[in-house]
DNA sequence: TTGTAGGCGTTATCAA
DNA sequence: TTGATAACGCCTACAA
């Protein structure tokens, strides 16, 4: 609760010279700094962080838009951002959408990263016009002061389904996510693009239940696909419990794929066949664009993440040659 | 970016004119009160609330410090404690342990939630000792200033048991959890106190992993144990992968009972027996402390969460009568 | 009903 | 090397 006033009375200094001395400055003499040090110490000074942020007029702290901190996938891009956050001297907190408090606005913030589909456009056009740095990695959006680092979706699909020796359309069903997700739009637009709108699209929504739901409608098919590919890994995870219950042989009579790669995708049985997302890396690279903002204001990008397919077993059949 | 001045020069009044104004006070007359109002809409004003909190002393936000965020764990504790501060106005942030800014100190937050054994002792009573209204989860520690809401480790474990048929020492092995985690230590001491010294005890580390070494062990044991006591779930999903892999017929030949009852829980085969830790009720009650903190300086309370068995298939054979 | 003045705790400019 | 003094943007007596 003591103040730099309290411990100017005490060392018999002037404030100016105790925020010189605390702060480091060179030109406060060694005796009185020490006398100053010594006498903070003992009150156990820390700096009212709200009245120096008032008056540098910085932070030094991001704000992680996020709305659900559920699963293991978010928590791994969390760690990228922070700890590339913290290397650069900028700590990280994680905000949610309030009534109340705008962070986006309050001007709490240094600069923030977004991972929150429910924050509509504006808002953020608004923050990141009124000086606020933003990151977007759940949508691309281009203006000034604004970056995106975003999922090269159609990528990693494509290149998975090229490693499976791009099956036909006939042979395939795929299950998308939920609307107003940028990722699963992206992903649903690159099946389309490639294999045209006969594509036969079952709806999911990247859960696991949605996954039960979607499995029993492919049983019920007349036409039984031969690959099942999934918008993301939790669809095929809840695809999985069903076929098995079912006694359908996963990636012998029907083959899956996934998209992400959660850890427990290699565990399966058999090992599911996706597109990795390097949740870390995709972290780090937003933080990392973040931090190029900050130190030049006025720059922005928008930065693709690179996807690699991983080919494990649950596709099964579909692949054409052998595994070698 | 415009502030006060800015509009109270546009509106030609003064700035305390125009604070009170958009702070809704009465004594502006509704012409001038209305004329401010809208050059405020038209400027887009928020008010910087850095410069407010220095102001009225008070950020209305209060802290949730955690490690980790991984697992829908303490997601849902997340839930809890956010959902109860809503309700009376305080937005809640995720702080992480930080080299430069201790946000248990930089009088940033109105109070805080503590989730984090990492955080030690010591920097929790300093902060409570300097008025920062602290509620823990993670220990049990009394002070002024300071509330804890701990889970009733003992009392849950010995339902557990009681409703098993108070199995004998000599039917058990109990897996522990790691060191320094309250929780684990709670439990294994209620585990010593109600079987002695002599009862057989495993190390675990609440992962999935530990799960698997400590599986390996009870294998190789030269007395089995009809019954395996995890100190939680996670733990005893990993003896449910080795058992089953191992063809030994869970709740048949052995019985595992699991702790926290996390949401595969009642999906594995056979379900688990565990015992219930209302997370988000935890939360809520964590956070109910820390507003009745805040409404009464002072005050602070012990609060012990009661937790409950939940008896599903996977203690088997133990239980002397059958289920009814 | 409105304006003036002071202050929240800190940093920064400029004289002394 | 140190100390007045003035901000930072906002709120709030108290005065007009």
């Amino acid at each position: 609760m003591a103040g730099l006033k309290e411990i100017a009375l005490r060392a018999g200094v002037s404030v100016s010279t105790t925020s010189l001395a605390l702060n480091g400055d060179s030109r406060v003499a060694p005796t009185t700094r020490n006398r100053i040090l010594s006498i903070a110490r003992e009150l156990d000074y820390r700096p009212h962080e709200i009245a120096r942020s008032l008056k540098i007029r910085e932070t030094r702290t991001v704000g992680f838009f996020v709305n659900d901190l559920a699963g293991p996938f978010y928590h791994d891009v969390l760690a990228g951002v922070r700890h590339q956050l913290d290397v650069a001297g900028y700590d990280l907190i994680v905000c949610f959408r309030s009534p109340r408090t705008d962070y986006l606005r309050g001007r709490r913030l240094d600069a923030g990263v977004i991972l929150d589909a429910a924050i509509p456009d504006q808002k953020i056009l608004e923050a990141a016009a009124a000086g606020l740095p933003l990151v977007t990695m759940d949508r691309n959006l281009k203006a000034a002061g604004l970056s995106s680092c975003v999922l090269d979706n159609a990528g990693g699909l494509n290149q998975l389904l090229d490693g499976l020796g791009s099956p036909p359309r006939e042979d395939l069903v795929y299950v998308g996510g939920p609307e107003h997700s940028h990722d699963a739009e992206e992903r649903l637009a690159a099946m389309h693009l490639r294999f045209g709108k006969d594509l036969r699209v079952l709806g999911g929504d990247f859960t696991e239940d949605g996954g039960h739901r979607v499995a029993r409608q492919i049983l019920g098919l007349k036409l039984r696909p031969k690959l099942v590919v999934c918008a993301n890994d939790e669809t095929a995870l809840g695809i999985y419990r069903v076929f098995t219950a079912e006694k359908v042989e996963l990636g012998q009579d029907i083959g899956v794929t996934g998209f992400d790669d959660i850890q427990v995708a290699e565990f399966l049985h058999p090992a599911l066949t996706t597109v990795q997302v390097p949740r870390a890396e995709w972290g780090r690279q937003a933080a990392d664009i973040l931090l190029k903002m900050l130190a030049h204001p006025g720059w922005s990008q928008t930065r693709l993440v690179a996807l690699k397919p991983v080919l494990r077993a649950s596709h099964g059949a579909v692949l054409q040659g052998g595994t070698p």
